[in-house]
DNA sequence: CGCCCTCAAGTGGTCAGATGACCTGATCAT
DNA sequence: ATGATCAGGTCATCTGACCACTTGAGGGCG
């Protein structure tokens, strides 16, 4: 049963080898149950049997079957209740999300790279914007920006309008991934975007950055909201460096 | 041990109610392991102490605590070896990613966002490359380049060629949260990716994509090299749009 | 009749103990 | 030096028991 020779052999350069791992059988299970899902079988809202009758059914202990249900529970895929059962989740965007989210929640030390980040995605949801943005969604950027024109005039904090005029400007660029991405993004920057905003002057000019991005996207041209996102995100980071 | 007073009483009607969780033990033991790992307490390659005797210290069952060990395993955050104990993971590798890519074969129109995602990125990761690229890097994206036009050739599937051009120049932007990101939506992706390669002509196609992508990177073009990788994205849409 | 309370049945959460499977390092034989 | 064997340690799985929560039915009361 030994099957591991020549660990700590140097092996000459030849095709690469992958180490063995024998499955678990949670692991099996939860990969049924995964299959049993995709196949339609089981349905989002839908009751698994109970786990000692699931258990009998899978023909594996108990302790298996709960590592197999945690695991898919962990993955989003169901969710367990205590005294209730376990029932399918729905497949929603959000499920989907979670690596992405942690991926970037792993990261939070790296502000520079999560600026970066968002200069990649934001003009592009500028020009979407741009693009796509219905009148209602305009007049909610409007109502915002006078908010942040109200807060910054009596000197209060304007992070959440802030947060909100590019909220709603992912929301007009039609893409839930996207949608949740930024906001991991805007969490996780919040506390170096709640300092930027607390440098004098600041405030200001976040808001006059927000009023060329607006004034793009009412225009309905794309390459100038990019270029006003891309100015305006590269203010921030040029504060937030500097704070660093 | 028990921790849970008046969990029986009616609360009076109040501002909107959250639906409160109450913490399973075993999410509390995670949560804790967690903390000692983000404290610095535990390193990645640390092992933790037996499942027994972690059990003993935080005064749980060891069911609770394999539970415990189960969802950070799921996460990716440790790795348990079947006799020789878990071990804290490098949280730099590929451990963060968890797979749900048979998931998203049941959710189509997630496929569309992601692939949306995709041009929101790679077009800035393209420039980027083409600014920052080393000649090691370079030589590589030839390598690749090579082995694709060989499998192309032969009619085997290059889709690991494909991953792995993308992923390079992506290594090249020098943004490590974008490049766990684009692992993560490529992995995503990848039945739709295969599927995509198996269409007449396509690898063929897909190869001359490269080739352009790469000539514009090679030249220091930062906009050819973007406008080649949204002419890329956009065939691939066309082909997974059609697929659907 | 409608509302509220109690209780029983069902179901997940936790604990404990036992056995099997795997891993690692040391020792011995070739 | 290499391979085989063994002992001790550790995870994986099974089983059984008990606790905690949920749900629905039935009964009592206004």
């Amino acid at each position: 049963m030994r099957n591991s020779p020549g660990q700590q052999q140097r092996l000459p350069p030849e095709p690469e080898f992958h180490a063995v791992r024998k499955g678990r059988r949670y692991e099996q299970v939860a990969e049924q149950i995964q299959r049993l899902i995709a196949s339609g079988a089981l349905s989002p809202g839908d009751r698994l049997p109970p786990e000692r009758e699931l258990a009998a059914k899978f023909g594996v202990g108990r302790s298996s079957l709960r590592d197999a249900i945690r695991t898919l529970e962990v993955m989003g895929i169901v969710e367990s209740r205590h005294g209730s059962g376990t029932v399918v989740r729905d497949l929603s965007t959000d499920s989907l999300v979670v690596p992405l989210a942690s991926v970037l929640a792993h990261k939070r030390e790296l502000v520079a790279e999560l600026l970066d980040v968002r200069r990649m995605i934001e003009p592009a949801l500028a020009a979407r914007a741009a693009a796509n943005a219905t009148e209602e969604e305009l007049s909610r950027l409007e109502d915002i920006l006078q908010r942040q024109a109200e807060k910054v005039r009596r000197g209060e904090p304007s992070i959440e309008e802030d947060s909100e005029f590019h909220y709603t400007i992912a929301l007009a660029a039609r893409n839930s991934v996207v949608l949740r991405v930024l906001d991991v993004l805007m969490d996780l920057l919040r506390e170096s975007r709640a300092r930027s905003l607390q440098v004098s002057g600041r405030p200001e000019r976040s808001f006059a950055g927000h009023q060329r991005i607006l004034r793009a996207i009412k225009r309905r041209d794309g390459p100038a909201a990019e270029a006003a996102v891309r100015k305006h995100l590269k203010e921030i980071e040029e504060v937030v460096t500097r704070q660093l």
